[in-house]
DNA sequence: CGTCTATTTGAATGTACTCAAAAGCGGTGG
DNA sequence: CCACCGCTTTTGAGTACATTCAAATAGACG
């Protein structure tokens, strides 16, 4: 699947669209590349576009006052990613972005999708879509670390993402799932012994 | 402040409207009272509708397998409440839904709301911005979750919520932080001391 | 007033964490 | 291509935070 291909799938899964409007709205597009390490947003910048992952894996994350990071979320190719809150409001973000694979990614300024949302109102209806289902997700995820015990919500996790679990490190797990690497270890040693 | 004028300052705060427009959104609307503790969804069915509350004060939950309640969200006057997830792809909701005070509602059905969108696009928008404010909310309790300890995180809601936190019991703050009432009120007995 | 549920208190338990040290693994430069 | 460096993972011991169970007290509601 070609890069284009992907987003067109992306697209076509909720909304259809003629020639036209696929090639505004990839006219509005710009491609960004991100080494592995790098960063595309750090705490205190204020996010200025919406990304739509070609390749890589990216996560975004907080680091506490004891120094530990703690992630809010993954994205591979395919995925969305981008601080909203900061993006729609235009004050400074509290998170990082950064790419644990190299990466490449196509991006929206905020100004560029007001005005794709004027010329092809579709599009509102698209991103609402998107919207709702990490809106669903991010309840499930709320739900699970009030109900689940970590080994739960481990088991949940690998059975869920697979493939994700395969690329990133336990460290990554860990930061993701709520607990430390040290207890993540421990867990899959009690894990393959039963 | 009157019913009407709740609703339409939720509304102003995001699109403007005409009268007429005003005016065809209220007539997809249907009221709906809900004594204490009635059911607006139990676990199993589809959820029929959105939902604005006007007054009182609604909890979304879910039961555990040893029988314990999970809040995922609280609403009152002034907020919409729904299972997104299940009201737009019709399959049975995993949540409950009910009252803790005797509460009414405004309900708009899905098949009126995709009319709504159809007729007045800016609904579209008005909603897709809702839904962008709830997302942001969310992932601060998914990082704050991972981020802090219990006393943080009850601290942090009494601060947020002082409202919230006189109307409710402490075991429902205890099922919407995800830790047990004794702990909150061994906690609190902490605090006092303190 | 009586019943039912929520809250408090105490003791014992368990889950997950910290600290520390060793072993493993991957990337980089010589 | 190998050796080294840095980061991740493993292992173990001791600890802290939060839970369970049980019983007593307090509050809410009919």
């Amino acid at each position: 699947m070609t890069n284009e291909e992907l987003l067109l799938n992306n697209l076509a899964r909720h909304i259809s669209l003629e020639q036209t409007e696929i090639d505004f709205f990839f006219s509005l597009l710009t491609q960004k590349t991100l080494k592995k390490k790098a960063f595309l947003l750090r705490q205190g910048e204020v996010c200025k576009t919406e990304n739509f992952i070609l390749s890589g894996c990216i996560r975004m994350y907080t680091i506490d006052d004891s120094g530990q990071e703690h992630i809010v979320m993954f994205g591979v190719e395919g995925w969305w990613t981008s601080d909203l809150y900061s993006f729609f409001t235009g004050t400074p973000s509290e998170y990082y972005i950064d790419a644990l694979e190299d990466a490449v990614l196509l991006q929206i300024t905020k100004e560029r999708l007001e005005l794709l949302y004027e010329k092809v109102p579709k599009f509102e209806r698209f991103f609402r879509i998107l919207l709702q289902n990490a809106f669903i997700a991010q309840q499930r995820r709320i739900n699970q670390n009030l109900s689940y015990t970590a080994e739960q919500r481990y088991l949940d996790f690998i059975q869920k993402y697979p493939q994700l679990e395969q690329r990133i490190s336990q460290k990554q797990v860990a930061a993701y799932l709520g607990f430390t690497p040290v207890f993540l270890s421990m867990l899959r040693k009690k894990l393959s012994q039963s």
